[in-house]
DNA sequence: GCCAGAAATTGATGTATGGTAAGAAAGTAC
DNA sequence: GTACTTTCTTACCATACATCAATTTCTGGC
């Protein structure tokens, strides 16, 4: 459903019904299956995508064969690797945790879209400065706090998260492992924690 | 020195110097003594700043007072608290660890800067997006390196500050104590690394 | 050059989290 | 429903890094 990313946008900035056909040409729907890989470590992929339904998560896999998730992309989100902007290859991979339907948009999308529609220029520095905070408190929570600590952030942060996918992958993103959660579960649980 | 940051430009987009002199009129140079404090945690600060000369870090402190440096920003580069462009408030500090001259920059600059000189605005995209990757890759080395490995990635990464900053200062960006941080570099010398 | 304070090193010990392994529980496919 | 896989839990032991404390080395100010 593209209708999903123009409410998207008229919640973010005015556009009209006819600004948006004029920028939607370039835009492709597509969908995945549950545990299907959108981009492998080592494309140098031309798209980003946004989430109308479903999760796509993003992860690398280090030497020793572990996976560590670097972004979680639920529903109305926008996911793309920046490496890809200046033709780098991609350090992580793309998977659909459930059946996934995205839209497709070439890498320059924002740029070209923003020459039709103006204002789409300062939306695009807002989300990519969001990006930019959002993964400054994630360093910051890995360098001060404890794992409790940041799985009770993690709860705070994407609630309907936690229950939607499985607890290896929380540990994975909370870098810890699956054990180490489900002890630091139990602990919570002894303290009446509810969630 | 303001033609630093001119010069700066010019390695980055065709830019002449009566355009640059159009848009230079919003900056003006600073300078900070060691150890000066820059910005506050909780501050709205409605500036970024570009360093020509010296080296300012930005850190947080957590709830049992420890330091966490979140970014060091030597010459040539810029610094500014993403936080600061919604009007909420700094999550760190900024400081002066040598002496430092910086030009100072409206948080809005390269917006309206942009509207003057065009090629500013994918200037600005690029550097906000290899922000991120660099911020990517700094989670990616959090969850997956040993204390070694992201000490040696260090080295690699900024050659220059390995000798300019003191050590307990690499120890707390790279989410460490400077006791581990003495004990990673004993064990390298008895491998025999050569920095 | 000397002194005070900061930074770095070293040793002894503590703790959070990891690794391994086994079994329980929950999904998924047929 | 049964079989099979995946996920979660639990227990025991291992390890990387933290903490505390005592020196030693470095540095800047006089």
């Amino acid at each position: 459903m593209i209708s999903q990313f123009k409410n998207y946008l008229k919640e973010k900035i005015q556009i009209t019904d006819e600004q948006f056909d004029s920028i939607s040409a370039d835009l492709k729907i597509k969908k995945f299956d549950k545990n299907e890989i959108i981009q492998y470590t080592g494309d140098i992929s031309k798209h980003g995508f946004f989430v109308c339904k479903g999760l796509l998560r993003a992860y690398s896999i280090d030497s020793k064969g572990k996976e560590h998730i670097l972004q979680f992309a639920p529903e109305n989100w926008l996911i793309s690797d920046r490496n890809n902007m200046n033709n780098e290859p991609s350090i992580f991979f793309i998977e659909a945790i459930e059946a996934t339907e995205v839209v497709v948009m070439p890498n320059d999308f924002m740029e070209q879209a923003a020459v039709k529609v103006p204002c789409l220029q300062p939306m695009h520095t807002r989300l990519l400065s969001n990006s930019i905070r959002f993964m400054q408190k994630r360093i910051n929570m890995l360098l001060s706090a404890t794992a409790e600590e940041r799985y009770l952030d993690f709860i705070k942060l994407y609630p309907n998260l936690t229950l939607r996918v499985p607890q290896w992958m929380i540990a994975s993103y909370l870098g810890i492992t699956p054990e180490s959660l489900s002890r630091v579960r139990k602990e919570l649980a002894n303290k009446h924690f509810r969630p």
